[in-house]
DNA sequence: TCAAACCGAACGAACGTTCGCACCGACGGC
DNA sequence: GCCGTCGGTGCGAACGTTCGTTCGGTTTGA
């Protein structure tokens, strides 16, 4: 019975594990970088059961079917998400302060676990009932977070807030499809750049009245 | 044999097209439908045969491979979007007006074709070889073009300009993700306030220097 | 009458999934 | 201390289905 493995670090292992909890978890890792490689529809099961040296069959012992193996993805890669973004952004911070952490929790998760975040970011829409239930409740929850973030913020009267939150997502979860490791910002700059964009616009800097100091 | 196909509008057929070229745009059509609804992965011969009232065999008339399907299809959408963004955006623009024509001209065409855009966006790098080379290469000259007009821009200097660029192209291309044609606004309202982000941040616009009249 | 357009039927390969069985460490009765 | 068995783990082989593609031939229209 799967199921459980409700650990939240994507990373190495749990030390008080089970043996199966932990199995689990290499079978997941292993399938989270072939679903970010090839995608969902374009991976088999035998691709899975070579990259981790065990039989077709024996696989099904940590999953029922590939619906369950995406899933399992997706729902231990989002709770990792929501986790860090709940524990970077406690309510009492300042609205722009609440942004700037929030950015830099997605972006810091986004590159450290990149499989994983680019088959929660790629692999949408393709679960199916309570599959896709699931997974669309932590994408709400998510998105609620940051829809709360952003329009405790001085917005623009003109700014509709749903295009707003869209549009950050949008610069937050393109990242996936360019950004080379070796070329590009890490998580930090990045969010800094992407933080200045979505405040004040790519333009210089021009000094404004600054909020009241005390 | 396929090859041809230029023609540049995506809308019904033009009228001096010959039959072939005229049922290889319908067939184009669909494909582009059911790749954006399912993926190119999941979509199969048979699902486009059904949909096109045409046998399996009579499909590979049109196309050699289902590869070749697809690179046909986004080849007709890249061409498409790389001709309107050109006619959009003429160098003599001045920057800040060439920048909001291409967010326009981007929206517009993404909005009113929307299947073959989601295919554009969403089967990146699933072709190799040629097919893959070639839409890379079509990819390139629409970045080269979002380049040239961003660098255009008086830009803050710790922006990275291709950072700025790829965030742009994120706040737009993410659309197809969560755009609702009942609920969100139209091509013309989510231009102006993508642009307002990009150029000046969602926070209320405060007067600043205007650029010098004459 | 000839080429272009089209199709039913089949090809071999690969798919997700399941069946039946082997291995193995743990454990209670004797 | 030994044996029997028992659940968790693993496997090879096969199930029926569907896949992309092709073959050989018929229809169609100029």
């Amino acid at each position: 019975m799967p199921a459980a493995f409700a650990a939240v670090a994507l990373a190495p292992a749990p030390p008080d594990a089970t043996p199966f909890d932990r199995r689990l978890g290499e079978i997941l890792h292993a399938a989270a970088e072939l679903f970010a490689e090839h995608g969902y529809a374009a991976t088999s099961i035998r691709d899975l059961s070579r990259r981790c040296g065990a039989s077709v069959a024996g696989l099904y012992h940590y999953f029922h079917s590939k619906q369950e193996l995406l899933f399992l993805v997706q729902r231990h890669a989002f709770l990792t998400v929501i986790s860090a973004a709940r524990a970077a952004t406690p309510p009492e911070l300042p609205p722009e302060a609440r942004l700037r952490a929030f950015v830099a929790s997605h972006l810091e998760t986004f590159l450290a676990h990149r499989p994983w975040m680019t088959v929660l970011t790629h692999e949408d829409e393709v679960l199916s009932g309570d599959y896709l239930r699931a997974i669309a409740a932590l994408k709400h929850d998510y998105y609620q977070l940051a829809r709360e973030i952003v329009t405790a913020l001085p917005l623009s009267p003109a700014m509709a807030p749903r295009v707003a939150v869209m549009s950050l997502f949008g610069m937050l979860n393109w990242i996936y499809t360019w950004h080379q490791p070796k070329r590009d910002p890490g998580a930090a700059v990045l969010g800094e750049q992407i933080c200045a964009i979505f405040l004040r616009g790519a333009a210089p800097t021009v000094r404004r009245r600054r909020p009241a100091r005390s």
